[in-house]
RNA sequence: CGGGAAGUAGCGCAGCUUGGCAGCGCGCAGCGUUCGGGACGCUGAGGCCGCGGGUUCAAAUCCCGCCUUCCCGACCA
């Protein structure tokens, strides 16, 4: 492609509400521009650059036996309706009005993929299988953020596989993984397959894939000593041994603190009180519902957040009215046996000989509590959100939290979706019908440049792995318009490199070295071939090599077949 | 949804306090000089000063309302 000729205006300057380097880049060197808040529109360079990652996601899903399709991105509200997932996902879903009903423009695809293909599936003679797409999806985000990392529009390659039963929804998930350790391998960047929560999509096991960045809106707990890592949603520390409070301390003291729900004002409440306080001192005791309607106080340190475990819901207000002992915002955990409440307390709550914590009166909190004779704990677990120097639960080394993108998601989704769907079902060897054991798997094609922009950026601009690049090889022609031979020379490599199928940018724009040489680093292409008279007259070119920032000088003749080789 | 900031030429910004010709840099077009690191000269095009209302002889500027965008938080396959 010649430069004169593409759609293309480089920026020196990047728009002010461009805030993160990829963003600013990406905008700069011409790959995307916004349309509105959270939505781009791919121009070119920008274009070329996702052909890439898709064509690499293709390979790779492609060679894990998964056949790729396309579904609607345009649904009927029906099918949402039958999951549950309209009201579930009300929150970023985008409805559509249309003279045949309503429709939900779709922000992922597991109702539609069931409804689209489970007739195909119909026996169990038909299974294993494996379809993906690449699609955009629709999810209105209350707040898009940092250019591609978070949009209202995006795309996205989802994989969603079909089996009769577990074992063989656990084999075509490690099928599917294993691609995706291939993918972000060969985007280059770096990134750890983790523990993570399901979130609002169900399912059991489930891996997210972190790229770990500093545009990231995740963490992950990471242990360098034995390998474990996971999110901080469900990442836990190690069991600590458990040690009764002083009972020798001084008696627990009542303090009236009237309108001070919530550890900050009932610190502040405590300490005008005259007892030193600080947040960590104090009991934070949250209150949740078991499946089975067990009531279950988690008590955590004040300044510790806590991680609700699977299976427990949060008390809602209408569950307080029914309970009124629990006094929300002055909970504690004192006499709590008496209501068959049950009591699971957070491993740290044992480094601590003295808390404050709510006094089961609204209005009124205590302090000097302690644990072992004020109150009792039924189970300790791991339930707060673990911290940087946590102990690893594993090997009790210290955890680290590593602020990550999220570029994929892979789930076991078993019955969720089937057991809901009655049409997504097969006839198995029994001549009886089962549900499908289904998994999916998701990666973000848009938010994948983005990662890998920052990733490699340098004050210059871009550097693009080879493999995702929207062109290998820049020329860059140095003062043409004045050298007859440097305008042929450029225009003969030029052809000579394209008609041996490499992908080549050639700047033949009427332009000082400057600016071409900028905007070939800004643009990113892996190699830049410089084409000067300095160069043809001594019979060397120079060969820059943009992700190692070095210089090789290669012969004339030779210049073919060695950006060839590299 | 809560807190903060900002909307003036394609991009970056000044002008607003104290109302009186809409400006600067980059970019863009033409001509010329330059040409191995965003070079220079001359000429030129480009504006609903976010939108609506109000005050005033007069509003980019003052007042009221709204919209949009970005940042932090909440939320989130």
């Amino acid at each position: 492609m010649r430069m004169s000729n593409l759609v293309l205006k480089t920026l020196r300057e990047a728009p002010s509400d461009a805030e993160a380097i990829s963003h600013q880049l990406l905008l700069r060197a011409g790959y995307i521009r916004r349309l509105a808040s959270g939505v781009y529109s791919f121009l070119p360079l920008g274009y070329r650059v996702l052909r890439k990652v898709n064509q690499i996601v293709e390979e790779e899903f492609e060679r894990a036996g998964a056949q790729q399709v396309l579904l609607p991105a345009l649904q009927p509200v029906e099918i949402w309706e039958a999951t549950g997932r309209l009201q579930t996902m009300a929150e970023v879903l985008m409805k559509v009005e249309s003279k045949g009903g309503d429709f939900v423009l779709g922000p992922t695809h597991e109702e539609a993929v069931i409804q689209s293909i489970s007739s195909e599936l119909g026996t169990y003679k038909e299974l294993p299988a494996t379809v993906y797409q690449i699609q955009t999806k629709f999810r209105d985000e209350t707040r898009p953020r940092f250019g591609l990392l978070r949009t209202k529009e995006f795309i996205m390659a989802d994989g969603y596989s079909f089996d009769e039963d577990q074992d063989g929804m656990r084999t075509s998930y490690q099928k599917m993984y294993d691609a995706y350790v291939r993918i972000f391998e060969r985007c280059g960047i770096e990134f750890f397959p983790v523990e993570a929560d399901a979130g609002a999509i169900g399912g059991e096991v489930n891996h997210e894939f972190m790229a770990p960045s500093a545009i990231g809106e995740d963490h992950f707990a990471s242990c360098e000593s034995c390998g474990y890592a996971a999110n901080v949603e469900t990442a836990r520390s190690h069991e600590r041994t458990i040690e009764h409070g002083d009972l020798s301390l001084a008696e627990m003291r009542v303090h009236v603190t009237p309108d001070a729900p919530g550890v900050e004002a009932a610190v502040k409440a405590i300490s005008d009180q005259g007892v030193e306080l600080r947040p960590d001192a104090m009991l934070k005791c949250i209150a949740s519902i078991s499946s089975g309607g067990q009531i279950v106080l988690m008590l955590v340190p004040g300044d510790r957040e806590a991680r609700l475990p699977a299976g427990l819901t949060l008390m809602t207000d209408l569950d307080f009215e029914r309970f009124p002992f629990l006094r929300k915002g002055y909970i504690g955990p004192m006499n709590m046996s008496e209501h068959n409440v049950r009591i699971v307390a957070d491993y740290s709550v044992s480094e601590r000989q003295w808390w404050a914590t709510g006094a089961n009166v609204t209005g009124s909190h205590v302090s000097g509590a302690v644990l072992g004779r004020d109150f009792f704990v039924d189970q300790w677990d791991s339930v707060s959100v673990v911290r940087d120097g946590d102990p690893c639960p594993r090997c009790s080394h210290e955890l680290s939290l590593v602020r990550s993108v999220e570029v994929g998601h892979t789930f076991q989704l078993g019955l969720t979706y089937s057991s809901k769907i009655p049409s997504a079902s097969f006839v198995g060897a029994d001549g009886a019908t089962h549900p499908f054991w289904m998994g999916c798997y998701g990666i973000g094609m848009t938010r994948l440049p983005a990662v890998i922009v920052e990733y490699f950026a340098d004050a210059a601009g871009i550097r693009w792995p080879k493999e995702i690049a929207p062109y290998k090889i820049g020329i860059v022609s140095i003062g043409a318009s004045r050298s007859e031979t440097v305008r042929s020379e450029s225009e003969r490599l030029y052809q000579e490199l394209s008609g041996k199928g490499m992908e080549v940018l050639y700047d033949d724009r009427d332009l000082g070295p400057g600016v071409k040489f900028a905007d070939a680093e800004l643009i990113g292409t892996p190699f830049v071939l410089v084409v000067g008279q300095r160069g043809l007259d001594s019979g060397r070119l120079e060969i820059r090599d943009r992700m190692r920032g070095t210089t090789t000088e290669v012969s004339l003749n030779d210049v073919v077949n060695y950006l060839d080789s590299v």
